[in-house]
DNA sequence: GTCTATATGCTGATAGAC
DNA sequence: GTCTATCAGCATATAGAC
């Protein structure tokens, strides 16, 4: 199967890297159809409106987030200090092969408020990730319970850790910008977080 | 002098309110007019363009921003745990009177590298602010000399505070909006998310 | 300074030929 | 399915009367 075969999902494709790049508004019909090489009428022929297509790469894009989040809380693991640093390190590396993800959703989710009612209701619909939290509290908790961690609220946990790994690269792209960062310093720069932030969440959230 | 003698400023306070909601690609010089009560034109007669309208807001609040963050750590206190919490307290303050401003800055500085390049220049020449990150240094590594905290970059200890403050604000509205909470609420999980956070900072930097 | 009128351009979406 | 042509609507910006 060539990668030509399928039109709409080149449209699909194309559109996906110009949402994440320049957002909803900011992104027309026409620079969707430029970049895959057709027609704009050919956009609105595979999904009739812009809202859509949109919708489609929006939600996809949520559940990978989802699916990100509880995975590595998950597994089967040594114990929970370790648990820690490979669940930082593998938001970190999604988080490098995904970097406008987050920024992405949060800039969409906040400039319109019926699409976040949406967004929730095809979430809570959607059973394979609706329990999310639960999942995580569960494992969180226990943890808690054994003392092997201070006592948290779940909810805590998940944002201290969210915050230090999303902030930083919302960070990135402004200072590199700036700065003309190479490839090596940004990873650098990341990987020097990615320590740092192992090392404060273990450190603060000891039991005594 | 009444609020209403300087339809230049009122221009500008009506701009400054909805780029602040909407940023600058979803606000148009007519939802600008409008707010104020006067007529189209007028926008571009004071302001010529749009975008010199929006750079007297974006340029402002950037310069609000740079000054709150490094109040709070050069004034001469207690010890630097104490001033860790009063610091802290002062970014959720702050932040608490003014929500939108960290999303809508870095929306904007990622949307358009141009400006980016241009509010860049504009604090290099302005004195006043082009040294903060200098300041925070010196305080930051005068307390790591003294082993009050643990041995850490400037930038990891600015990085650190701004993720976990900065983040709780982008979360809350969207939270709230989809679970209907109460201002009451709102303040809980501020109040809540600060006390963790000074908790999660103080910890995880001691010395050992 | 403030207004109306308007120029110009881009948007999302559709109609209809092939 | 794919194209050209075209629609109505809204945007920024300006010209010119008062």
């Amino acid at each position: 199967m060539s990668k030509e075969q399928n039109l709409e999902n080149e449209i699909l494709m194309a559109a996906e890297d110009l949402f994440l790049e320049k957002g909803f508004a900011g992104t027309s019909t026409t620079d969707i159809a430029r970049r895959v090489g057709c027609n704009q009428a050919l956009v609105h022929y595979y999904f009739r409106t812009k809202e859509n297509l949109f919708l489609q790469v929006f939600n996809g894009k949520v559940e990978t987030i989802l699916t990100t989040l509880q995975e590595p809380l998950l597994e089967q693991n040594a114990d929970f200090p370790d648990k820690l640093r490979s669940t930082i390190g593998a938001y970190f590396d999604f988080l490098t092969a995904n970097s406008r993800l987050p920024f992405f959703v949060i800039n969409e989710l906040l400039c319109n408020k019926e699409r976040l009612q949406s967004a929730y209701i095809y979430f809570m619909q959607n059973t394979s990730h609706n329990n999310v939290f639960g999942l995580i509290d569960s494992v969180v908790q226990a943890e808690v319970q054994k003392g092997t961690i201070r006592p948290i609220g779940t909810v805590d946990f998940v944002l201290n850790i969210v915050s230090l790994t999303v902030f930083n690269f919302v960070v990135l792209p402004i200072y590199s910008d700036l700065s003309g960062s190479t490839e090596a310093e940004k990873t650098e720069f990341i990987n020097n977080r990615k320590e740092e932030v192992i090392r404060l969440v273990i450190n603060g959230m000891k039991n005594q």
